[in-house]
Parts: C-alpha cells; sequence; structure tokens
DNA sequence: GACAAAATAGCACGACCGTTCGTATTCTCT
DNA sequence: AGAGAATACGAACGGTCGTGCTATTTTGTC
C-alpha cells in the first residue's frame, strides 16, 4: 500500500471513532490533524474539502458496520441464526470501546436527517440498507419455517431497529445498567410472536 | 410581563426551532442574533454565556413537551386512553411543523450523551422523568385492570420509548411514508400484548 | 417630565474554522 | 543513485465563533 493511502487510512479510522462521538458537525481538520500529529494543510490535502472528508468518513464507518456486524450474520445460517447473529453483533458493536461515541449510524442519523447534501443522499441509503438486510433475512427466516408464513417482514425490519435505537438511548443517555436486558427482552419477545 | 422576559422568551422560542434542526452545538448566537433582528451583545447579554443559553434551551424544550404532550394526557382518564393520549401527542409534536428538526428529545439526546455538564444532567433526567412517566402511567393500567397484574411496566416504559425513536429515524432520515403505519402498529401490538 | 434601572447596541478581542499557496521533504521507480 | 512524483509542511487569508467592554436607548417609577 502507498504511503498516501496509508496515512488516509489512520485519518480515517481517527475521524470515525471522532464522529462517532461528536457527530460529523464536531469532527474539525484542526482536532483530527493534531491527534494524529499531522498539519492541517497536509491532512487538508488527502481529501480537498470537509465535505468530502465527512462524506469519507461515512463510507469508512459504514465499511466498518458492514464489517462487523452484516458480515459475521451473513455467516450464521440463514434464518433465525442469522437474526439472532445481528443482533448480538450489534449489540457489541454498540458497545465497542473504540468507538467512543456509539453507533455512527444513530450519531449521523440525527445529525443528517436535516441536512440535505451528498452525506445524508449516502448515509440515507446506507441505513435503508440495513434495513432492507433485515427484512430480507425475515423472509428468509419465514422460507426456512422459522418464522410464520404470514409475517410482515419488513415490519419486522422495523421493529428491530427501534429496539436498536431505544437501547442506544437508554444505555448512553439514561446510563441505564438494565438497557442491556430490556433489550434483549424486547428482541425475544419478538422473535418469539414472529413464530408460528 | 417586562419588555426583558418578553424578548428572552423570544430568543428561547426561536432557539428551541434552530436547535431541533440544528442541535445545540449548531445554534450560534450569531445566527440566532441575526435572525431575531438583535445584537449579538445584546441577546448575549440575557444568558451571560452559551452553556447557559443552551441550558435554558433545554428547560424551554422540555416545558413545551410537557405542554404538549404529557399535560394532554394526563387530561385523560388514566389507565389505556390515557397511554393512547400520550403515544398520539407524541406523533403530532414528533410531526409538528414549526418544530423544524422533529422531537427535540431526539436530537438533545444523540448531541449529550457523550458530553458530561450540565446540559446533560438536566436532559438526562428530563429524559428519564418521560420514562418514569409511561411506566407510572402503565401501573396505572394495571390498577385499574386494563393491562394485565404481571406487566412490567418498565419494559413497557421501554418499548413505548423504542418505538418512537424507531419513528422518529425513520420518518426523518428514510422519509419512509409508511412510518407513521408503522408505529402505530408496533403500538397497537404492545398494547395488545400488554392486556390480560 | 426627571431619573434610576433595565435593555439593547456597537465595537473589539483572541481563538479557531476551512481553505489556499508556495515550498520542502519523502517516497517510488527505473 | 537520481529524476520525478507523491506527500507533508508552514504561514497566511477571510470568516465566524463566544465573550468582554462601553455607550446609547428604552422602560418603569415618583
Amino acid at each position: 500500500m502507498s504511503k498516501g493511502a496509508d496515512t488516509r487510512e489512520r485519518i480515517l479510522d481517527q475521524a470515525v471513532r471522532i464522529a462517532s462521538r461528536d457527530g460529523l458537525g464536531g469532527l474539525t481538520i484542526g482536532t483530527l490533524s493534531s491527534e494524529l500529529k499531522l498539519s492541517k494543510s497536509g491532512l487538508f490535502s488527502h481529501f480537498g474539502s470537509k465535505d468530502e472528508l465527512q462524506l469519507q468518513v461515512l463510507h469508512a464507518a459504514v465499511a466498518k458496520f458492514n464489517e462487523t456486524v452484516v458480515r459475521p450474520a451473513l455467516a450464521a445460517p440463514r434464518g433465525e441464526p442469522r437474526i439472532r447473529a445481528f443482533f448480538e453483533h450489534w449489540l457489541a458493536w454498540a458497545n465497542n470501546s473504540d468507538m467512543p461515541g456509539g453507533c455512527i449510524f444513530v450519531t449521523a442519523s440525527v445529525e443528517l436527517d436535516d441536512r440535505p447534501g451528498p452525506q445524508r443522499d449516502f448515509f440515507s441509503k446506507a441505513y435503508g440498507d440495513r434495513i432492507a438486510f433485515l427484512a430480507k433475512a425475515a423472509r428468509l427466516a419465514v422460507e426456512t419455517g422459522h418464522f410464520r408464513a404470514d409475517l410482515d417482514c419488513d415490519q419486522f425490519a422495523f421493529d428491530i431497529d427501534c429496539i436498536a435505537l431505544g437501547f442506544h438511548h437508554t444505555h448512553r443517555l439514561l446510563r441505564d445498567p438494565q438497557a442491556q436486558q430490556r433489550a434483549r427482552f424486547a428482541f425475544e419477545r419478538l422473535l418469539t410472536s414472529s413464530k408460528a
């Protein structure tokens, strides 16, 4: 790998961390460069604009999510196990200590929902992809007979998303130690009600 | 009402609107003052610091929420009707067009969850109060016999919160026209499963 | 209507923002 | 090893940020 690409990767890695905590808006080139012991202009020249940096941060974050959550889920057998794998890996992802601000899907979602532009376009699609992945996983679970045939799979995807968001807020803002337990309970109930 | 208090109210009213869209961090004194045709320093002198302004914005937002959602719910008969009233008024609140950024509980929650300080302290408590209100409403529903006796009321509060958050993200980021329908469906299912 | 008090404005400050540009350094390849 | 490209740096820019000061205007009271 060339030197430039290597630095760029280091930059984005740290930038994703900062953005998860402070948001895309709270991520500044000055702070980022000093944390990485780079000059502001040196860092800047990798991206050409802050908008582009933000966009690349989102790309990196989504890639990391796919690697950490989606891929292990795909490795599990289709049907209920895959859905369980997704949920468990998502919980681990949201608790991952080297993402100090929690799941970037939550942070960025709130930040971008009112700000038109390429960042929003990209991220909104990525978020939709996550929901679509869940809906498809549910359909496979219907096909394998784990879930009942008349299950509304899109509603199921919505429901899972709700639990993920609820956990995130309860865990991070309220610091409720029972957050995980509540999320698991809701998850199990949803699974039960999705079966025959 | 004195002139000063009147201006202060105008300031906070507009500030809440801006903060709902751009977050507390995106709310700047310069923008706010020019939108209200006030001088920066004139506005500033009402609060003495940006931290204090943010805190007062949160106070105003919570007060508005209580007025718009909690009070009408309290006006409904205790038990299931009150819970329905809360949910319906919350939906209306989250769609309120003069809150351009949606529910400030969502925005502020994400923004403050990693930022210690008086803003976080106040808001975290307010958020907890909302959950506690729901839990208490559920307990009253148990007492009136609308809900089954062995219902976990704190879990119920968590579940309602999940639906609210899921609706918000699905509606605002994905602009999914079915968001409201999905939220209502999840709500009805939760109510059904909470009954005898 | 004078007068104190409250409210608002004007101006300046240091800090940091994103960005540009010219230059120096370091890598990469033959 | 040396040429040429890739990469990084330093200084500076116009702007905006939050925040002090000092005036000036407005308000409410006798």
